[in-house]
DNA sequence: GTGAAAAAAGCTGTTTTTACCCTATATTAA
DNA sequence: TTAATATAGGGTAAAAACAGCTTTTTTCAC
């Protein structure tokens, strides 16, 4: 019986963790590794020159395009690829946020190889992976509130940028100072965003975002 | 001509970048991976097991017992083992720091599997590899400061449980009654830590501990 | 064991920054 | 016109940051 090959694409900005998981499931003879990028743009730029993928493993935090905005990409423009997440994080808020995204799962870093295969194989299949990770999430969604509250946290660009000066050591009048705007003003960035994390600190904020895979220090 | 395998261990928490990266260096075939580790203890208990290996890939923070400690064990019980640091950051606290607890080098994620594999080549014959990450690191200290200013942090038990508590939404009158202290014990925690890593604010000490591996969210 | 030194823990303050009110205006979109 | 959004303001209470000092505990040479 001959099974075809799983195709696919990895994109992450790790050098040695991109290579290292092509090896790795290059290895299981069920997987194909057909390219690996960077990033969002990166992968963009080297799509044309492969055969189409079947599955795109897809980290979220990433520099000049993220997970979430490849994943909207690659929806947009082919459908047909199915796009898997993969995180150090099992924060609720990057779970809904990479599936309202369009991608067809979420997998741990920390998971073990035999699990990804399986994943990857299962998405290739039936365009949608759930495991026990992804399901618990969305069935606690379900039973502890309105139907998906957790929305994906949409940020302005203002507010992106405000987050990012927020992981550092800068005052709020400093920060104010940076972006050219009254402290007034980033005092509402501020609430809007403790609000949108259910945060009461900046610390808490810190974490939050970088849980929530929003910035990279 | 003949060459002689490496014989390595790798010691990191995250599964699949452990795994990846030991196919991915087997396929150098200069290089043979003895076992991989979750953590310190992991391969404290693992390095029994296997022939002792030439040189130890090591990741700074992992649960139960990390980079630190790890490589001064390495150092104290087999001084023949040279360990390579592994690391997301280019701080200059964790590479002084990896470096005085006992690594002969230091090498970020972020590199080519090339170069990796020159490192360990290079950290076996020799027992030091210096690549210009290092040595900048190493220069622009002796220029600019007296020499090695940037002591490794060196955290006792109460200032690493306060830090990690310190990364979170807690107040630090929370903080103390969790670690049923005084307010104002704390308070001379945190006084110590902003001196030791030079900041101003408790976000600038978050950050400051993360980029310096010291803690893990 | 004892006592000096060092380290850890605790206290009293003050100033600055954060966090949280509620309001106002200008601009844009429906 | 009405909403919605982004900007800016004043004021306040809490928390964080900083300074200077005392007490308790631990360490260690003697």
């Amino acid at each position: 019986m001959y099974t075809e090959k799983v195709n696919i694409a990895i994109v992450d900005d790790h050098t040695l963790f991109r290579q290292g998981l092509a090896h790795l499931l290059t290895e299981s003879n069920e997987i194909n590794v057909l390219f690996d990028a960077d990033n969002g743009a990166d992968m963009i730029k080297k799509l044309p020159l492969h055969p189409l993928p079947d599955v795109i493993l897809m980290d979220i935090t990433m520099p000049v395009m993220d997970g979430y905005e490849s994943t909207k990409w690659i929806k947009a423009n082919h459908p047909g690829i199915n796009v898997l997440a993969l995180s150090m994080f099992e924060e609720d808020k990057p779970i809904i946020g990479m599936l309202k995204s369009g991608a067809g799962g979420y997998m741990l870093k920390q998971s073990k190889a035999g699990d990804l295969v399986s994943a990857i194989k299962g998405i290739a299949k039936q365009s949608i992976y759930i495991n026990e990770l992804v399901s618990g999430k969305l069935l606690r969604n379900i039973q502890n509130n309105q139907p998906v509250k957790n929305t994906p946290i949409g940020l302005n660009p203002n507010e992106l940028k405000f987050l990012e000066l927020c992981c550092s050591d800068l005052t709020y009048k400093q920060i104010a100072d940076m972006m050219n705007l009254s402290p007034h003003t980033i005092d509402n960035y501020r609430e809007a965003l403790f609000q949108k994390f259910e945060v009461k600190s900046r610390t808490g904020l810190v974490i939050s975002a970088l849980k929530n895979e929003l910035i990279k220090i």
